[in-house]
DNA sequence: ATGTGC
């Protein structure tokens, strides 16, 4: 795939046909041979003919191959011209996303305690593919309650407090979420899954800041130097799971209804005005809920084990999906117009002064929360003014090798004792489990966010460093 | 990612 640099961060694939659009790659020069050699680059370009579509189908530094939408892909649609919303342009972990907490305790001060941190957290983290839950929902109106109200209803069912919810993204509950268009197979998988980790690339982790880049940003999100977060990396389960798979067979039937023609039937698509679009978006936002009532119970699992063992209390910093479409008003070609923003694998990222955020981060902007590779840092960023690709950024360092590659480059070594040896305690996961998510599988996280940064789509407030993993 | 794979 010919890339043109545009700017140091900023390399265009040049519009052909069907392409309605450019691609866009936001990507280091010494990122670029980790990048498209899986095809991640064609996808870009087959997004890029979707009806409706705006300004360019971007991706992040984070690039890899998706299921038709490559993750790290925002792309938007113009809901007035027909534009399209697609399954695969969220994934198939609807709002899939990241919690992090901030525990009023040091590293110093947790050290002695951490092994029991540690097993605590192990035994009340429910995780690995359907294993069970910290929260069994008990028939139909705590389901719907679930589906329509997210955190908000976990919060208002005793797990968690008002404060909460003014730190999560939508406050809690994406709105227009419709429990009515998810299938019963969906709700089924479900229900008894609200407050459990899962497998894959999914964690809860100890972890400690080391770097504060902007101290007046750190202080309003709540970070200092040495502090203990607890960082939540999870999503909707098999119940997002199969509320994809409903929507890629309904919409790949309805397309010829709509005369849609697609390069890829991965890229399964509809108006986000039509019938299925909507159902769709519904039946999405009711998925997004759901993952949103897991990272809350979740959020209480750990609260309990750090007030029992260490006496700290843990507040959230923010809540933030990077799996989901949103109906949002951005600037197209100096004109405010209603798009569909599809973000697979890509984080939004409010400025400051933006009207959806809390009065607490307004000045400050969004915080941003990216998880590193297993082992590696993750980081805390900030939306900036007058971003590119409607106020988004990466979401975490991207594969460089599938799942079975790395399991591949770890055979003869012990994934676990890698860990241990860094200092890192680890609970859960399997050995392959854990070779899967091993560092060398991924691209350097400092790199991706350095030129995400370098792009002009976020900036740096703070780096934390692992202590301890508790994985599916 | 996923009641993990044709």
């Amino acid at each position: 795939m010919d890339l043109v640099e545009e700017s140091p961060y900023r390399f265009r694939i040049d519009r052909r046909d069907p392409m309605r659009v450019p691609g866009v790659v936001f990507a280091a020069e010494a990122l670029l041979p980790e990048i498209g050699a899986d095809g991640s680059l064609e996808q870009v370009a087959a997004v890029a003919t979707l009806p409706g579509i705006v300004d360019a189908s971007f991706v992040m530094p984070d690039v890899h191959l998706g299921y038709g939408f490559p993750i790290g892909g925002v792309a938007a649609t113009d809901v007035a011209a027909g534009g399209v919303v697609s399954p695969g342009g969220v994934g198939f972990d609807i709002s899939c996303g990241v919690r992090l907490l901030t525990a009023d305790l040091d590293l110093a001060g947790l050290r002695p305690r951490l092994d029991a941190v540690m097993d605590g957290l192990a035994e009340a983290t429910p995780r690995g593919a359907g294993r069970g839950a910290a929260w069994h929902l008990a028939g139909r109106s705590d389901v719907d309650g679930v589906l329509r109200d997210g955190s908000r209803y976990a919060v208002q069912r005793g797990f968690g407090v008002e404060r909460d919810l003014a730190r999560c993204e939508d406050q809690g509950a994406l709105g227009d979420a419709d429990p009515g268009a998810v299938s019963d197979r969906a709700i089924e998988r479900g229900a008894k899954q609200v407050g459990s980790l899962g497998s894959g690339n999914h964690f809860l982790e100890v972890q400690a800041v080391t770097e504060v880049y902007d101290q007046r940003v750190a202080e309003v999100f709540g970070l200092r130097p040495g502090q203990v977060c607890v960082m939540i990396h999870c999503g909707s389960r098999g119940l997002g799971h199969q509320i994809c798979a409903d929507y890629v067979r309904r919409m790949e039937r309805a397309m010829p209804r709509y005369d849609i023609q697609v390069p890829d039937r991965q890229l399964a698509c509809a108006p986000v005005s039509s019938p299925e679009g909507q159902a769709y978006l519904g039946a999405m936002a009711a998925a997004a809920n759901y993952a949103r009532a897991n990272r809350q119970l979740l959020t209480h699992v750990a609260r309990l084990v750090f007030r029992r063992v260490t006496g700290a209390g843990l507040d959230v910093v923010y809540d933030v999906s990077h799996n989901q479409a949103k109906i949002e008003t951005h600037g197209v070609d100096g004109e405010r117009r209603s798009l569909c923003v599809h973000r697979k694998g890509a984080t939004r990222a409010l400025p400051p002064g933006h009207p959806d955020l809390p009065a607490e981060l307004g000045e400050v902007g969004q915080p941003v929360l990216i998880p590193g590779s297993m082992g590696t840092a993750s980081y805390v960023l900030t939306g900036v003014s007058g971003a590119p690709a409607f106020a988004s950024t990466c979401h975490g360092a991207g594969r460089v090798r599938s799942r079975k590659q790395a399991v591949r480059a770890e055979r003869g070594q012990d994934p676990r004792e890698q860990l241990v040896a860094q200092n890192i305690a680890v609970r859960g996961a399997s050995r392959r489990g854990l070779a899967e998510e091993m560092p060398t599988a991924y691209k350097d996280i400092d790199a991706v966010v350095e030129a995400t940064e370098g792009a002009g789509l976020c900036r740096k407030v703070a780096r934390l460093v692992p202590i301890g993993v508790v994985k599916g």
